[in-house]
DNA sequence: GAGAGTGTTGTAAC
DNA sequence: GGTTACAACACTCT
C-alpha cells in the first residue's frame, strides 16, 4: 500500500492539477467504497469546488468550497487516485498521462468528472479503501487518532522515546502504530530499522536511548528520500498520473529477503513480525 | 488447483 | 490495558 511518501506524492500531484476545479459529475459504481451516506456524498460533491488537499498520516483530505465539508480518502492496500486530462481537447490531443489510458477499469469504483473534462479515478482492486464526506468536526475526529507527523516539528524525540519505553512488543509493531508516529507502513519500517542498524524484532522497550535516537533520526531521512523519488512501487502503487514510484531501486531490505545485504553481504533474513513479512540483516542490525 | 502471501487497519478475543 | 489474530477482498506466487 501507499505509505506516507506515496500518499504525499499523490497529494502534490493532485494539488497541482485539480485545485480550483469544479466537480461536474460523481459516479459511484461500488457503493461500499463510500463511507456514510452515499446519496449525500454524490449530492454534496456535485457542483463543489476543490479548494485544498492536505495529508495526515496516510489519509488525504479534500476540502470543498462553501463549507460543504471534506472528503477523506484512505487508499489502504491497493487504492489509487489517478488523474486524467480531458479527452475532448481541441485537436484530439491527449498529452497527459498516456499511462492512464484504459481507465476507467473494472477497479474504478468512484469517479469525479470535472467541469473542464478532466477526471479523477479512485481505483481499488481489493476494495479496502474508502472515501467519506465529513464536516469539520468529523475531520477533526478522524485526524485526532494519529500521532505526530514525522516530517514536522511535532515529532519530538523525548516523546517518541518514552512511547518506546512503554511497549514490550517488537520495535516494528510500535513503529507501525499510527498513534506513535504517523505514516509508516511495512516497507518504510523495515528500511528505517536497517538505516538505524536496529533489529525490528527487538522489544521496543529494550532500545537504548542511543538506538532510539538512531531510529528517530532515520524516519524523516528515509521518508524525505522516498518522497524525492516519487514513492515506492512494489506492486500496485501509482502516482496521480499513473506512473510508478522510483524509490524501489533504493530499497535496502524490503523485498530483498534471501539476497545479500548491501552493507556486508550477509544473506538477508525474512521473518514474520506482528503478522507482517519482515526483512533484516542479522549482522548489521542488532 | 490448492494454499499461502500481499503494501492497512479496525475489531474481537485472550 | 496491552497484545494477538483475523477479516475485509482480489490477485500472484509456490
Amino acid at each position: 500500500m501507499p505509505e506516507l511518501p506515496e500518499v504525499e506524492t499523490i497529494r502534490r500531484g493532485l494539488a497541482a492539477r485539480i485545485l480550483g476545479k469544479r466537480i461536474a459529475l460523481v459516479e459511484v459504481t461500488k457503493p461500499k467504497m463510500v463511507r456514510g451516506n452515499g446519496r449525500d456524498f454524490v449530492e454534496v460533491l456535485t457542483g463543489a469546488l476543490v479548494v485544498d488537499i492536505t495529508r495526515r498520516a496516510k489519509l488525504l483530505s479534500f476540502e470543498l468550497d462553501e463549507s460543504r465539508g471534506y472528503v477523506l480518502t484512505h487508499l489502504k492496500m491497493t487504492g489509487q487516485l489517478i488523474y486524467e486530462e480531458g479527452r475532448n481537447l481541441v485537436g484530439g490531443g491527449h498529452p497527459f498521462p498516456t499511462v492512464a489510458q484504459g481507465l476507467p477499469s473494472k477497479y474504478s469504483h468512484i469517479i469525479w468528472k470535472f467541469e473542464d473534462g478532466s477526471v479523477l479515478y479512485f481505483n481499488d482492486m481489493r476494495q479496502f479503501g474508502f472515501m467519506a464526506l465529513v464536516d469539520e468536526a468529523g475531520r477533526e475526529a478522524a485526524l485526532a487518532r494519529y500521532g505526530p507527523e514525522p516530517l514536522t516539528d511535532d515529532f519530538l524525540f523525548d516523546d517518541f522515546y518514552s512511547k518506546l519505553k512503554r511497549r514490550s512488543v517488537a520495535l516494528k509493531v510500535v513503529l507501525l502504530d499510527q498513534s506513535v508516529v504517523a505514516g509508516l507502513g511495512n516497507i518504510y519500517v523495515d528500511e528505517v530499522c536497517f538505516a538505524a542498524k536496529v533489529a525490528p524484532g527487538r522489544s521496543a522497550k529494550s532500545l537504548t536511548r542511543r538506538e532510539a535516537r538512531a531510529v528517530f533520526e532515520a524516519i524523516p531521512i528515509i521518508l524525505e528520500l522516498a518522497i524525492a523519488f516519487g514513492g515506492t512501487t512494489f506492486r500496485n502503487f501509482r502516482d496521480d498520473s499513473g506512473a510508478k514510484g522510483n524509490f524501489s531501486s533504493q530499497l535496502k531490505v524490503y523485498g530483498r529477503g534471501g539476497q545479500g545485504c548491501v552493507q556486508c553481504g550477509e544473506t538477508l533474513r525474512k521473518v514474520k513480525i506482528g503478522q507482517r513479512g519482515t526483512v533484516y540483516c542479522m549482522v548489521c542490525q542488532k
